[in-house]
DNA sequence: CAGGATCCGTTTCGATACTG
DNA sequence: CAGTATCGAAACGGATCCTG
């Protein structure tokens, strides 16, 4: 009973004001392997979805940018390179994409591809699978200086 | 470090095997109504949402029973009318939208429009939102007799 | 060669008009 | 009132081209 009649609206609820990101097919994906797989280099990321165009990617990140959630720096052995990473504001969109996870693991669960340790844990203690991702970023930026 | 290497790739990730569903700009905001608006009939949905088009709605609305994540109850009273409503699965989303709430109360708090009340729920007790959505949507649909 | 801009055919969106 | 048909507009995405 949060975004009921008495909030709903244009551009009156919660999940609305979001959808720049939350209704976009590949920002969650650009954000999830941004948080979970260490890529932070243009052509990983470029890789690593499943499919996504170099345009289209381009488009994101500026987008991912504009809306505070992800920076970019510049990559210390190449002229255009970059390396992107999460702002704080984009770190904070873990736990929505744990709990995302959660969900697909329990209603689409053969179709996910992840480990029985890793399922135990995003079932079992996903505040520790929270910690251990930041804990993983913050180690990442020290090591390049951030 | 769920989604990571080992398990990236193409359909191999929980978050892309559901972007039908959280890749979209409506889906969301029609489970959302359904979850906590209290409606249930076409004509609301389609006034409640943030201006979505009939022939978008009616497509959403068979992708997301499609999905297994409504059912439609012929209305009792009308001749094409239905009683849309939260399978289990779609139920289950509603932690999801909470996160995603959360997240925007947080960070684009100054376009939310929240009472203080739930504000605080929000932040505080998240869980109670979530059991208490569950209690409403039971309580309607034993009042239509499911 | 990496980042990403541009072109361009295809798909999807969405406002409105329409039908039973 | 519930949904469909239409059709211009916008977005997608693959290939290719540009630039440092």
């Amino acid at each position: 009973m949060v975004a009921n009649t008495e909030h709903a609206g244009r551009s009156g609820c919660p999940v609305a004001c979001a959808m720049d990101i939350f209704g976009d097919h590949w920002s969650l994906l650009v954000i999830r392997d941004l948080a979970f797989s260490g890529r932070h280099e243009y052509k990983d990321l470029l890789r690593a979805e499943e499919g996504i165009s170099s345009n289209i990617l381009s488009n994101r990140l500026r987008r991912l940018e504009d809306n505070g959630l992800i920076t970019a720096l510049p990559h210390p052995g190449g002229r255009r390179r970059k390396l992107y990473y999460l702002t704080d504001r984009g770190k904070d969109l873990i736990p929505v994409l744990i709990s995302i996870m959660r969900w697909s693991e329990r209603h689409l669960g053969r179709i996910v591809k992840i480990s029985p340790a890793n399922r135990r844990l995003l079932t079992n203690d996903p505040d520790h699978m929270i910690r251990s991702a930041l804990q993983e970023l913050e180690r990442w930026e020290k090591s390049v200086g951030i």
